[in-house]
DNA sequence: GAATATCCTATTAAATCTATAGGATAAATA
DNA sequence: TATTTATCCTATAGATTTAATAGGATATTC
């Protein structure tokens, strides 16, 4: 399951994609257009801004937003900081590998074997998507349209 | 993450596919050899074999045992008793949909033009796999190389 | 009928996730 | 310079899920 944190920081981060870069955003904005309760969003946003995805202005006509051109956003990155491992087992991640203390032999194990390429399936569609390809723009939707 | 109960249920599946069809394998062995709690293991295999994967035998003798070919048996059945959904957000599972309550449009949703990309790509993975495909019998092994 | 092994329900323990509280800091503005 | 505004930051509460165990019932073998 995806976390919460993940979805919402997914959603705020698409949302100030829509929004021109560096005009800063509130966060209460975000929340309610978006339904994402204020409170965490804020520490939602927070990470994202000490991970390098988000400038942040403090006071009034404060806010946050994006530091990078959506399409310069990948989302394995993304992933990696709001979720964490991309990998469903520790014993096939890439950035945080760990052995199993139940498991021998990796080269022998079924379910090492399986998850190695539900690991590398998983990162072929983060790495072929950036923050521009998953925005949807109800205005370019209707330009299309007519 | 996959949860311990899924992993254990595989290496099980695995374990017994490399023995005997109907071939009963008590829980006790197939816990000390693949390093599973064996309470935990015991009410693994139960609910394998009451969502039709096992059978079971009582008694002195007895055990669990493979009712399918290991080819017979697909990933994503498995998973999906074990794992649950597939998909890492309601909205976009196919056997477990669910309407997010906070999302007023999927067709304008980032997270679910993502995800509707990972569960496609991880059920690829789960339906070319079989259990037949994950194991890796030494044996099989030793007699390649030689 | 004794031994063996699964069957079954309930419960505890631990970890993780979600959300909020409450004040500190910095910037704008009047 | 005081006031307002909005982020910054840490801590913690509450809820949910996961992992594991307990303990006895049932069925089978010999």
């Amino acid at each position: 399951m995806l976390s919460k944190k993940t979805k919402y920081g997914l959603k705020a981060l698409a949302f100030l994609a829509t929004k021109e870069l560096r005009e800063p955003v509130q966060i209460a904005e975000i929340a309610s257009e978006e339904n994402i309760p204020q409170k965490f969003l804020e520490s939602i946003l927070l990470s994202l801004r000490k991970t390098g995805f988000l400038g942040s202005k403090k006071g009034k006509g404060g806010g946050y937003y994006l530091i990078k051109d959506p399409s310069e956003i990948q989302m394995t990155s993304v992933i990696r900081v709001l979720e964490g491992p991309i990998a469903m087992v520790p014993c096939v991640s890439l950035n945080f590998y760990e052995k199993c203390d139940d498991c021998p032999d990796e080269n022998t194990c079924a379910v090492h074997k399986l998850m190695i390429q539900v690991r590398d399936s998983a990162l072929n569609v983060y790495r072929k998507n950036t923050l521009a390809d998953i925005i949807i723009d109800p205005k370019i939707i209707k330009s299309k349209r007519s």
